[in-house]
RNA sequence: GGGCUCGUGGUCUAGUUGGUCAUGACGCGGCCUUUACAAGGCCGAGGUCGGUGGUUCGAACCCGCCCGAGCCCA
């Protein structure tokens, strides 16, 4: 970086993106070239804001995190060109399990150690150098973030506004403290909620247990019941039998006694039962699983606790008390099988829920939890979601799936450390939850005074701080808002934003596999906060999977390292196949994919490099052009045209492939060529420089580097005062006119004499001695001529003699097929056989018995030439070649 | 177990409401040093569109069933 050589753009020698990518990463954060540049005043219609997700802080960049921001800095330099300010911000996510974890882990602490805010101290520092780490790598992946605008979840300003939202929501009555069973992690010792669990295959035994009937409405003394979890048997509250099952009928209404514990529980019908499993009769313990909540809850029985939070044996399991559960079952079975009561005991293999965090087996737990109230307003986010514009559209279906099945409310509180704080007191008397002031936040009520002296309810002068924290989601929901700068306005008694032209925000991109956390949640907390949607669009993108399409995990081994590809490949390079899949579409990483954008980078920096040698970088418009030239433009205009509609509908692997072969194919296989005989045509050196440009311009959302250093080594006026091509304005078509049927019809002659060529295993630059073209070639004689070598070019007028014979009859079965219906296939028979007759002077085709219009189909002729030279046909025109 | 999505030459992929030669790239084979690029150019081979049954004059496309993969939820 010391050597002025190196640091100045140009197109001397071959393209170094080592050095180039390097260079212009570091120039743009310099420079700031991304900044945000809108005023809250502005016109939101000229504003594109795009909420990013950020990322948790615990681990390094994967694949998913490269594809991901690549697809957003598409949308975003595209939109930076074409529609003015854009807001790319950046944000980090530290307030979850996952960033304490890793700060016990790095630091070698326990949370339970510390008080809470030093603890979270520790967190930020721990943080703040895998956050330098994430910086670094973004920037290396050429994103055009604004990294001015970055926020972290655990920084004042974010907890302020995540307690602002859960004050405002609680004062909107959309939350709620109760006591009631939730999922609960007894290694993490909290409560969590639905979407944090999994599953896993875990081996287990079913165990069949006797248990005797202590009532006499039935012969039977005894009936069997079977479970993977003896050691809830304290915990038994009654017995289900299915109201449709004969065999058991008998036991409904009777009393089962618990064996070793004796205590006695109602034995209830209830269709929840699955008669198929074990004996069908089956117990319920409050909590063994999901089924026992329902059961517990429908049929209002008692709640026995024999399990605590640290999935210890508590007092109601007597002799078990402190053991483990483990423990516990292994002693509760022997003891069982000792009183005769085990029947069976036999190995299986089931799915549990676990912690996805911890792996931890999840257990159900009544403790009193913060929820925000979701399930009475399913269809207000269902019409939200129908609001949003989906891309691609089929994934609104995962969407509308989730709310529709949503049982629970959303569990909010979490028993953590690290985490926002609740900003609430309890009276220590009468229970009643005092909210901290707005103006206060953001508050810890572990160390901070509740704003009352005494409770608003009872007057009692006490009070309780609540422990818990939030779930990392309730404010990872909250990021349109953190974007856009929202707060209390005290003095205006009112919610305001900073920046009020972001939101609601123009995209939201995220992964098909957090629909239902990141994505659901925001939009439940952003509609009810602001009643409006906070986004126009989603883009929903696909997983990267491996080059065997099998997707990526650590177990497997077949993880691919963003720093390994980056290492071996520009970062162009690896944009361009980021740009291959449609949006949405899992698609596999693939090393020789990558080869197609080097080669690319490599054809841009070539191309580049001819067309400066062939035109002066600034050549005045000249008053009328050529036909081949005309002919480039309006085909680029085309090109514009369609590229901009991809774009704008995040069709990155159309606009890519589009782009691509107009680039290649016409631009650098035809153009080139020709021009390279018309180099001194005012003509033609205007519409090179021309289209050189705007492919600079075209090419900049996908290869942000290359196109820079290219577009500041020839175009750009002053090195020192950076007008980086990625704040240009998009181009737009120029409304040039030209015959693009003759353009096209030049280059299959073109083509015609270049496999004359090939196939005659000549020099392309070989002379050919005559050629004479019949067909609609207008105004580019002259490039055929040259660019082909062709010593005597001429023009037929008519059709070169030939004899011509009937090759084949197409028919126009789009129209034939609804007019003839089942009379196709006869046509279609009596064409085949010959048995036909077409009557040139009516202009219709006589066939079974028919009469076809000349619209319906079309006579193919084979034609053979008599005359001197070799004939090649085309599409549209017929080339007669002499060449001895 | 339920839902959603996807199966197209060796590999990856295009294919807007069904219309008759199924895109393109990589790879493969042959030829060509041409005012940038041989990591280039030109040409070529390669397919029963996962299987099966149906709707239709006509299906890669619509419907049923089956097989396989992935994701989400039980």
């Amino acid at each position: 970086m010391d050597d002025p050589e190196a640091t100045e753009p140009s197109l001397e020698g071959g393209y170094d993106p080592d050095a180039v990518e390097t260079r212009w990463q570091q120039r743009w954060v310099d420079e700031e070239t991304y900044a945000y540049d809108g005023d809250p005043g502005q016109d939101p219609n000229t504003t594109y804001a795009i909420d990013t997700p950020p990322p948790t802080v615990s681990g390094s960049l994967h694949m998913g995190h490269l594809y991901g921001s690549t697809l957003q800095d598409f949308a975003a330099r595209f939109q930076r060109m074409a529609d003015g300010d854009v807001l790319f911000p950046f944000g980090y996510d530290d307030n979850g399990i996952a960033s304490e974890r890793l700060t016990e882990t790095e630091l070698d602490i326990r949370h339970q150690d510390y008080e809470r805010r030093e603890f979270q101290e520790r967190c930020r520092e721990v943080c703040a150098e895998y956050e330098a780490e994430f910086t670094d790598k973004m920037q290396a992946l050429g994103t055009s973030i604004d990294w001015s605008h970055t926020y972290k979840t655990i920084e004042p300003r974010v907890q302020r506004i995540s307690q602002l939202s859960f004050l405002d929501l609680y004062e909107k009555g959309r939350e709620y403290r109760k006591k009631a069973p939730a999922i609960w992690c007894p290694e993490c010792e909290t409560a969590i909620s639905q979407v944090e669990t999994e599953d896993d295959e875990r081996h287990a035994h079913f165990n069949d247990i006797a248990f005797e009937i202590a009532s006499d409405g039935t012969d039977r003394e005894e009936f069997v019941i079977s479970t993977t979890r003896p050691e809830l048997i304290p915990a038994c509250v009654s017995v289900f039998v299915h109201p449709d099952d004969e065999e058991n009928a008998d036991l409904i209404g009777e009393t089962a006694r618990v064996p070793i514990f004796d205590h006695e529980v109602p034995i209830i019908e209830d269709e929840r039962v699955d008669m198929e499993k074990g004996s069908g009769v089956v117990m319920c313990c409050t909590f063994g699983d999901q089924n026992d909540i329902e059961w517990y809850q429908a049929h209002d029985l008692p709640l026995r606790v024999a399990i605590d939070e640290t999935a210890t044996m508590t007092d109601l399991a007597g002799d078990y008390e402190g053991l483990s559960t483990e423990d516990a079952r292994e002693a509760i079975v022997e003891d069982l099988d000792d009183d005769g009561f085990l029947r069976d005991r036999r190995e299986i293999v089931h799915d549990v829920g676990v912690h996805e965090r911890c792996d931890t087996s999840v257990e159900y737990r009544v403790s009193k939890q913060w929820y925000v109230e979701i399930l009475d307003h399913k269809d207000e986010y269902l019409a939200a979601g129908q609001e949003m514009d989906w891309y691609p559209e089929k994934m609104f279906t995962r969407y509308r799936h989730w709310i529709e099945g949503l049982e629970w409310d959303w569990l909010i509180s979490r028993q953590r450390d690290s985490g926002i704080p609740f900003p609430v007191w309890y009276c220590e008397d009468c229970d009643n939850a005092v909210m901290a002031e707005k103006d206060d936040l953001p508050v810890d009520p572990l160390s901070d005074e509740p704003p009352v002296d005494s409770c608003p309810e009872c007057g009692h002068d006490a009070f309780e701080p609540e422990e818990d924290v939030f779930d990392t989601w309730a404010t990872s929901s909250l990021t349109p808002l953190i974007n856009a700068g929202w707060d209390w306005d005290a003095d205006a008694e009112a919610f305001t934003m900073d920046n009020p032209e972001l939101y609601p925000f123009d995209l939201r991109p995220q992964g098909h596999d957090i629909i239902s956390f990141w994505l659901f949640h925001t939009i439940v907390k952003c509609y009810e906060h602001t009643g409006e949607v906070p986004f126009d669009a989603t883009m929903i993108n696909g997983h990267v999977l491996d080059e065997n399409r099998e997707k990526m995990s650590k177990s497997r081994g077949n993880v691919v390292e963003p720093d390994a590809v980056l290492s071996e490949y520009p970062v162009d390079a690896v944009r361009f196949w980021a740009a291959s899949a449609a949006v949405g579409d899992d698609f596999p990483y693939q090393e020789k994919d990558l080869t197609a954008g080097e080669k690319l980078l490599r054809k841009l920096w070539n191309a580049s490099k001819l067309v400066d040698t062939l035109a002066p970088r600034e050549p005045d418009e000249p008053e009328t052009l050529e036909a081949i030239d005309r002919w480039l433009l309006a085909e680029l205009d085309d090109a514009v045209e369609d590229l901009t509609t991809h774009l704008e509908d995040y069709e990155f692997a159309k606009a890519r492939d589009r782009l691509r072969t107009f680039f290649w194919n016409t631009f650098c296989d035809d153009y080139l060529e020709i021009a390279k005989t018309r180099e001194d045509e005012p003509s033609t050196q205007y519409a090179l420089r021309t289209a050189h440009r705007t492919f600079l311009e075209l090419w900049a959302p996908f290869l942000p580097h290359v196109t820079e250093e290219i577009w500041q080594a020839v175009y750009a006026a002053d090195a020192a005062d950076l007008e980086s091509i990625h704040t240009r304005e998009w181009p737009t078509p120029k409304g040039y006119e030209a015959d693009l049927e003759a353009g096209e019809t030049a280059m299959e002659v073109i083509s015609a004499l270049r496999r004359y060529k090939s196939e005659n295993q000549l020099p392309l630059n070989a002379d050919l001695e005559s050629v004479s073209v019949y067909g609609p070639i207008e105004g580019f004689e002259d490039a055929i001529q040259h660019v082909m070598h062709v010593q005597e070019l001429s023009i037929l007028d008519d059709e070169p003699e030939v004899t011509t014979e009937v090759a084949s009859i197409d028919l126009d079965y789009s129209t034939l097929g609804p007019k003839f219906g089942s009379k196709v296939g006869e046509i279609d028979a009596g064409i085949d056989s010959g048995e036909y007759e077409i009557d040139d002077d009516a202009g219709v085709l006589r066939v079974a018995g028919e009469e076809l219009e000349d619209d319906l189909f079309e006579v193919a002729v084979e034609r053979s030439y008599s005359g001197e030279g070799e004939m090649i046909e085309t599409e549209s025109a017929v080339v007669i070649l002499q060449d001895d």
